[in-house]
DNA sequence: GTCTATAATTAGATAGAC
DNA sequence: GTCTATCTAATTATAGAC
């Protein structure tokens, strides 16, 4: 199993029909703009440039669509991880990177990475369970390789949990806000972001003054 | 204007009358769990012990519910934040007294901080304008203290404005993920937290080994 | 201020011709 | 595979009695 790197056309390179790919197109701009629920089926297939029953000839239903999507943008971020911590080098290293990459996609893809970490509520039960699994793994991929770091030395950290939670946090938010308009590319956001999750796990720990916290429980 | 400590007991001591209470407590259990457009006005009423037409008594709308919900949450973390920005101390002080609480604040009151986050599509244009200047404020009040410690040398970022907003996702992104069948108390997770984005901004550089990025654009 | 009843609209999904 | 036409059900919100 050799890592592969990141499709680089976007997310959606071999599905079936054309389509199938202007629906999955139209479903991202309006699950995007609106939210999966403010969303109707006629919009989809409108932007889509089909008749209002013309969706239904490619998916059995609504969250069926949504459910092809989340997963569909659950492997690009996973491969995308999976790819990153292959890279040779030490922790602090593949870290680096893993993060640069992450936030990269959470801007670049943002539309699409608004619906995979925002509507995980209105997916279809067995959608539900495959997404899980799948973040499941990405968390304990990223968990492991914090680990493994503090194990090495090179990264430091008293709580791996909780720090690999806010280095994800890092790369999730920004789908929350981030906007083509504002002045940053993904790219360079992806550089700042990795600096910034890194100096969180150094090894150098900066001993910051403990302030007001006199117990750490 | 003296810096007020934020309401203890919730965040809605205020409002009118007993029934509007109660309807808000349903609005916030109904929204956070499935999310506005997908919560029926029937929903909300029956939970509040009311009849359908109920709710129409104390709010015009759906959507007015949604904005008074909005707008009180807003001023909760308002507040939570001009009172820690209050205390005596240098900026790492005073940064990582508003982590903790801010932090703590979208894990305990979770269930508002989703709706507070990641509601705003939702709002009507006037509710809309007062929340994203409050939003604003709330950016900017953080960001001067960023850049005041910067300037005193007690901090040390490159990127005062994109910091700034990592600080703030770590917090944010807590409404997303916190369950409180989870291992970690508010209280705990804030100031794990605070450590952390104390870190980010630490005056000692940790100087992380400069890894695959040639060029810092 | 609360209720029952209902108006007005719109949603997701299907039938059946082509 | 795509269309037009439509079914069925659910939604927000209002009317009017109490």
């Amino acid at each position: 199993m050799q890592p592969q790197p990141p499709a680089p056309e976007g997310p959606w390179g071999e599905v079936d029909s054309a389509t199938s790919r202007r629906l999955l197109g139209a479903a991202v701009e309006a699950f995007g703009e609106r939210g999966f629920h403010a969303t109707t089926t006629r919009d989809i297939a409108r932007r889509a440039g089909l008749s209002p029953a013309g969706l239904y000839v490619h998916y059995r239903s609504k969250s069926a669509l949504l459910g092809h999507l989340s997963r569909v943008g659950h492997a690009a971020a996973l491969r995308l991880v999976e790819h990153a911590l292959s890279l040779p080098g030490d922790s602090p290293r593949r870290l680096h990177a893993l993060v640069t990459a992450f936030v990269a996609w959470h801007a670049e893809h943002h539309t699409v990475a608004r619906i995979v970490q925002y509507e995980l509520r209105s997916l279809d039960a067995e959608d539900a369970r495959e997404v899980a699994a799948m973040r499941r793994r990405l968390e304990g991929l990223v968990e492991a390789e914090v680990r493994r770091g503090v194990d090495a030395g090179t990264l430091s950290t008293q709580h791996p949990h909780q720090a690999t939670r806010a280095v994800l946090s890092l790369g999730i938010d920004v789908a929350r806000w981030y906007s083509p308009a504002g002045r940053e590319s993904p790219a360079r956001l992806g550089r700042i972001y990795a600096d910034l999750a890194l100096r969180m796990l150094s090894a150098e720990p900066p001993a910051p003054a403990r302030l007001d916290d006199q117990e750490t429980v």
